[in-house]
DNA sequence: GAAAAGATGCTTATGAATATCAAGAAACAG
DNA sequence: CTGTTTCTTGATATTCATAAGCATCTTTTC
């Protein structure tokens, strides 16, 4: 799978080496819109695919939302969703208790840890 | 908002009387059509959305899946997702750390724990 | 520079979930 | 019971996120 040097492709790798926090296809969308006007979301979507099958992104997903696109590179770490003004935080390390006690022969790749609630800007 | 009795409402009820795994709202519709064979996929979406609604189901949101639908009476518990035969097992007791260490004001309301990895009768 | 190999951007298709609405079934009043 | 009211149903249309198809435009290669 070879891999072409394109300005739309370079704008959406672009973004994602400022931002950290897990974006969406359209909040991808409209950032490389600034840069380029034409950007159809087709791109985006094969871009993000493409990114993710490369491991130089990770998709992020938070139960009953679709997908979203965080850096491969950071550390292992989980999320945080308010559910008042949906924004989406990252939290430092790993939340997994250590001692997981499952039945024999289960073997775990991966986990996803998602916490709800209201964070401090919305307290309640 | 009034409730009323009709037979489609509890054939729906009565497969998750005996079936504690989460089901996808297919899989109550193939169960129910036994029992009523022109039942309409538009009516099992209603009545899970009710039945989230009154706490009877709870909405299991595995990542990267649609939406599956468990008794709400079980005891709080998380998932195990077979990535080869593609089942989800109910594991048991929570696998949240005790010590999260957020940061101060965030509020946490509910979690979220998949694993996912293979099963016993998908060793690999 | 051409030609070849790929990527892009429309447009169309798919799948899950919801909305719409006429027709059917429960609840209710007598 | 029987008619009337009100809710529910099933078929269909609609929405939204994502993917596929394809003609056209760009990179890469020579
Ligand atoms: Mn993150
Ligand atoms: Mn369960
Ligand atoms: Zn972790
Ligand atoms: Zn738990």
């Amino acid at each position: 799978m070879p891999q072409r040097h394109t300005k739309q492709r370079s704008a959406i790798e672009h973004i994602f080496s400022r931002i950290e926090g897990p974006l969406s296809p359209n909040e991808v969308l409209e950032r490389a819109h600034e840069e380029i006007p034409n950007l159809g979301i087709a791109t985006v979507y094969r871009a993000l695919n493409d990114m993710v099958d490369e491991e130089t992104l990770r998709r992020v997903d938070l139960p009953g939302q679709s997908s979203r696109y965080e850096r491969a590179d950071l550390k292992h770490h989980h999320h945080f969703h308010c559910t008042k003004c949906d924004r989406v935080f990252d939290l430092d390390g790993c939340l997994l208790k250590h001692d997981l006690g499952l039945p024999k022969g289960f073997v775990v790749k991966e986990h996803d840890i998602t916490l709800t609630g209201s964070c401090p800007d919305c307290k309640g």
